[in-house]
DNA sequence: ACGCATGATTTCCG
DNA sequence: CGGAAATCATGCGT
């Protein structure tokens, strides 16, 4: 509009007798040419003006006609001399502002919630971060709070996404309808791209200013959720009979060094998980539980002597059964990482035993007299006599004395000077719980 | 109500 | 980051 000649230099009353059509029409009207000029204008921006008030298509005819007037190009000039002098003003005070911090925080927030994330995986997002937040479980939590706190959680979700499309919708609707109808008086009045997109930036920032609101009540409603999740977590349960039996066969026929693998744990959470009719049940809280287990055995062994040489005895008969069956299908667990998958056949457990020879060979010769040698041994023959190897796990009682421990002084003391034997951590694998 | 057992959390350390 | 140790908080038998 800018490249319009500039055949106005000033405004209403004088100059505008170059106009040709104007002119024209001036001679014919008879009246004096200021007066019949000022009636013309006069005229057409009463219609402008009263344009609001009429019917649709009242005032779609109206549009017309003075689109069609003979004035029209004379008045968008003077509109736009007019804006020339006012739009250096308006251009000063739009400057785009720098992304809100606040709504950044939000934004992050529930992207970590897992509220605003991808579709599914939002949810395990969510219940990754509680998880972590519990003491750094993972895996298959399958905890009655945990299904609770995810149903909750997506059903927050849900109704933020509706919302969210909600606004996004009407945003959209409003701005198109916005754009159309500035594109519309743009052939009226001088409006240029540049405007049409400040105005849409406005409307994206109070609408975004709404969404705003949705978030924070979004986060809010989050933080309950997860407070209350939170103080339904450190409520205890105590684990049922079979679990803790379980629990207590590892630790007991794994006295000498009673650090399950992820592996073993994963595999004992499981077991417990089905003995304890499915709930709970994860790695943290197997870690949890040896973490405790180790902890007040050591500090008191005497109280725990009877307890283990029940489990001694226990083991022993289940080894022995396992033996006369030649299975090890559901012994307890399996503490090497070799057999992670699961399968651990006959010519695995070979290999095993070929291993555990060498080992043992290798510790005595090294001199490497003592507890840690005692311990290695004791775990290895709990190997052995689970891969059906022997039978002599019977004998296995004396070892799950105090002994094992305080002859060296606790496990950490043994462990340590086994990685002194480290050349034969192949068969050590066995031991990958202390390398992990 | 009390005390012990025990699961969970926190703090510290290598 | 995993484990030890200390601590917290609850479950449960008395």
């Amino acid at each position: 509009m800018d490249e319009q000649p500039r055949l106005m230099h000033s405004h209403a009353g004088v100059g505008m007798a170059g106009h040709p059509g104007l002119s024209q029409h001036m001679e014919g009207t008879g009246g004096t040419e200021g007066d019949g000029r000022k009636q013309d204008i006069g005229d057409i921006l009463q219609q402008i003006m009263t344009i609001t008030d009429q019917s649709l298509d009242e005032a779609q005819a109206r549009k017309h006609a003075l689109n069609c007037h003979r004035m029209k190009p004379a008045l968008f000039n003077v509109l736009c001399e007019i804006k020339e002098k006012t739009v250096l003003s308006i251009r000063g005070a739009q400057e785009e502002e720098p992304p809100d911090a606040q709504l950044m925080r939000l934004d992050n927030m529930l992207l970590a919630e897992g509220v605003s994330g991808p579709e599914k995986g939002g949810g395990s997002a969510a219940a990754a971060a509680a998880a972590a937040a519990s003491g750094g479980g993972a895996g298959a939590d399958n905890s009655a709070e945990h299904s609770d706190y995810r149903a909750k959680l997506s059903q927050i979700r849900q109704i933020y996404h509706t919302e969210l499309e909600k606004y996004e919708q009407a945003c959209n609707e409003f701005t198109t309808h916005v754009m159309n109808l500035l594109r519309e008086q743009s052939r009226t009045r001088p409006i240029s791209p540049k405007e049409i997109e400040r105005m849409v930036g406005i409307i994206h920032r109070k609408f975004s200013s709404i969404q705003m609101q949705l978030k924070q009540s979004t986060c809010e409603a989050v933080m309950i959720l997860r407070s209350r999740f939170l103080d339904a977590r450190r409520k205890r349960r105590n684990f049922n009979k079979q679990a803790t039996e379980i629990l207590n066969e590892y630790f007991y026929s794994h006295l000498s060094n009673p650090y399950p693998s992820e592996e073993a744990k994963e595999e004992l959470a499981k077991k417990c998980s089905i003995t304890v009719s499915q709930v709970q049940m994860h790695l943290g809280i197997v870690s949890n539980w040896f973490g405790n287990k180790r902890i007040r055995y050591k500090k008191n062994i005497g109280k725990f002597q009877e307890e283990a040489n029940m489990y001694a005895a226990k083991t022993a008969v289940n080894a022995t059964n396992v033996s006369s069956h030649g299975s090890q299908a559901n012994s307890p667990s399996t503490p090497n990482s070799a057999g992670s998958a699961g399968s651990f056949n006959m010519s695995n457990s070979g290999d095993l035993f070929m291993s555990v020879q060498s080992l043992n060979g290798d510790s005595y010769q090294g001199a490497q007299v003592g507890a840690n040698v005692q311990s290695q041994v004791d775990t290895l023959r709990h190997v052995i006599s689970q891969t059906g190897g022997y039978s002599e796990g019977l004998t296995a009682s004396q070892m799950y004395s105090q002994q094992s421990i305080n002859a060296n002084g606790g496990w950490q003391d043994a462990t340590t000077p086994s990685s002194v034997t480290s050349p034969t951590e192949g068969p050590g694998s066995v031991h990958s719980d202390t390398s992990n």
